[in-house]
RNA sequence: CGGGGCGUAGCUCAGCCUGGUAGAGCGCCCGCUUUGGGAGCGGGAGGUCGUGGGUUCAGAUCCCGCCGCCCCGACCA
């Protein structure tokens, strides 16, 4: 079936939208992909969705092929499930209650339901189980952006594997993991299999698949020389040497009036600001005051000092700081400080010049070990200029979106739900799970992130809404016109999905429209060519007519 | 939640500072001409100026509240 562009809904745009920032979100708007219903909350017109479904269809025959099983699982659901995973805390959770009060919550994952269901699997014989299910998430984003990139609604794939043991998992968890290589692959999308920070979801191994891209919300570390790759948010690297001033016996006061940032310290004491450090006072949940220690020239991490915590924190206020340290944050150090210290690997050797606890004054010649004693964790941010921690080679920073997330989470699930099962010893266990999420949306933002030129989207064959584009340039003629239908016609016998420009508008509109909707092929039928029993074919990514007789055309076509 | 910006026709915007009967371009409808990179001429439709209040003879314009959207930060599979 060859389908009319004439009678079709896709509303192009000759203009970027007003708020748009992001190039997916332009193009997609522009050509009459998606529209903004509120804030992270979009429809998927009727191009937008056929390509969404493609994208849904790659991804389901790679999970099938790893045996996956796909089900629905509902978008509403019992508040109870999340009180019992103890994850009813979670801010970004929607939650609203029905007539009579019961309460309810529009997830944005599944693990409380689908193991509330794997309570079913009673036997070792029943394992292993892979079930996913494509279904609408709700978050309650404190701040969606850049089109489809980050959404409040959004459909999901998410997987989850039950396995009897760490082993089991561990097979399963691979089995994810090729299947998303596969498909990732097949939808064109540069990306990097990266260690990532399993976040909210609580999990052991948890990696991230990450596609550069400009508009990206994430930073992917790369080596240069050799395969290590990471998220900014626990990537390593390994910092240049300080330059150290002469070592002191012991601490030695100096002032330093009206010095409250590093550059200003290095500026004031001739010394390199590598040979500083920097006191980051922060305060757990339950209250307490910790110091978290980093080089003057290095960045705090954040997800890296909540690891080292084990717990959430936030920057102590100015009061709590002043009451803790008797002195003004721009003066604190770890000298006499009676709380405890987390200091960054970095500052294990050497001596550095701290903040002296006492407001204008600093300390120069402080040593870990010998001046105070700190815990040592890694929690500085790698950057521009740091060397790979496995070969040395230089690091590569780029930004990158996020398109799926897989981890082990263990029994994280699977106890507080006591879903167990009977072993081949006769022993109960607890299921042993892992899950495994992407994002279709993301996924084509992703690709019109990495597939576009400034005329349009440039869609790869897998996804695109239509794999050829028939532009009829009639101007009224009903010859060239059913020339053009034949044409189409032709294709869509093949198999492949067919636009047939037949709309009463100018060439140049339908030209522009082409580039901008992004159909890997196009063919131009129109009097010029016909002359010589011709059209004109072109690929949208090389963008440069070839003419080809008709008869030609369907070699033409399998060529590419 | 903090900071910044914006809200006027379907879209992109001007008008607001300095109050006086709402505009442009594109799009849309009709007619004629035109037809290989967003055409030309003629005619026409279309707006509670986000919203509520206040000041004023008079408010798109000035003042106050609220709502919505975008960006940065915080936060975040």
């Amino acid at each position: 079936m060859v389908t009319r562009q004439s009678q079709l809904f896709i509303p192009t745009l000759r203009a970027d939208p007003a708020d748009a920032e992001a190039v997916s979100h332009k193009l997609l708007v522009r050509g009459g992909y998606i529209r903004q219903v509120s804030a992270g909350v979009w429809t998927f017109l009727p191009l937008g969705w056929r390509v969404h479904q493609k994208v849904v269809q790659i991804i389901r025959e790679e999970m099938n092929a790893i045996g996956g099983q796909e089900m629905l699982m509902p978008v509403l659901t019992p508040f109870e499930l999340w009180q019992q995973s103890g994850r009813d805390y979670i801010a970004e959770i929607f939650r609203l209650q029905d007539r009579n009060g019961r309460e309810y919550v529009l997830p944005m994952t599944h693990e409380e339901t689908v193991t509330f269901h794997a309570k079913e699997i009673a036997s070792y014989r029943q394992l292993p189980q892979i079930l996913y299910h494509f279904s609408i998430k709700e978050r309650d984003e404190p701040r969606s952006r850049g089109g489809l990139l980050r959404l409040r609604e959004f459909i999901m794939k998410d997987a989850y594997s039950f396995d009897r043991d760490e082993a089991g998992l561990d097979e399963s968890f691979r089995k994810n993991e090729r299947a998303y290589h596969n498909m990732l692959e097949r939808l064109e999308i540069e990306f990097h299999y990266v260690d990532a920070e399993s976040g909210m979801m609580g999990g052991k191994e948890s990696k991230d698949f990450l596609a550069p891209a400009a508009s990206g919300e994430n930073t992917l570390v790369t080596c240069e020389q050799c395969d290590y790759a990471a998220d900014l948010e626990i990537a390593t690297g390994i910092p240049r040497s300080p330059d150290f001033p002469a070592s002191l016996d012991r601490p030695e006061d100096v002032e330093t009036p009206g010095v409250t940032t590093i550059e200003a310290l290095a500026d004031f004491l001739r010394v390199d600001a590598a040979a500083t450090s920097k006191a980051m006072p922060v305060v757990k949940p339950d209250g307490t005051l910790v110091l978290g220690l980093v080089r003057g020239d290095d960045r705090l991490e954040e997800a890296k000092m909540a690891t080292a915590l084990g717990s959430d924190f936030r920057p102590a206020t100015d009061d709590e700081i002043r009451e803790a340290f008797g002195a003004d944050g721009g003066s604190l150090g770890p000298v006499g400080f009676s709380g405890e210290i987390v200091a960054d690997e970095t500052l294990h050797d050497g001596q550095f010049v701290a903040g002296a606890n006492r407001t204008g004054w600093h300390l120069k010649g402080v040593q870990a070990g010998r001046d105070f004693e700190p815990r040592f964790a890694d929690l500085r941010q790698p950057r521009e200029g740091d060397r790979c921690p496995r070969c040395g080679g230089a690091l590569h920073f780029q930004t990158a979106i996020e398109i799926g997330h897989i981890f082990k989470f263990g029994a994280r699930y699977s106890e507080p739900f006591g879903a167990t099962f009977l072993d081949e010893d006769g022993k109960e266990k607890p299921l042993v799970g892992g899950s495994y999420g992407i994002g279709p949306a993301r996924v084509m933002a992703a690709v019109v992130e990495q597939h576009h030129d400034e005329r349009g989207i440039v869609w790869p064959s897998s996804i695109a809404p239509y794999e050829i584009h028939v532009l009829a340039l009639h101007g009224g003629s009903e010859e060239v016109l059913a020339i053009a239908e034949a044409v189409a016609d032709d294709f869509s016998g093949t198999g492949r999905d067919v636009l047939l420009d037949d709309r009463d508008e100018r060439p140049g509109e339908k030209f522009a429209d082409a580039d901008l909707i992004g159909a890997p092929l196009r063919v131009t039928v129109g009097r010029k060519s016909l002359e010589d029993d011709s059209v004109d074919l072109r690929t949208r990514a090389a963008a440069e007519d070839d003419r080809v007789g008709v008869r030609d055309v369907p070699k033409w076509v399998s060529e590419r």
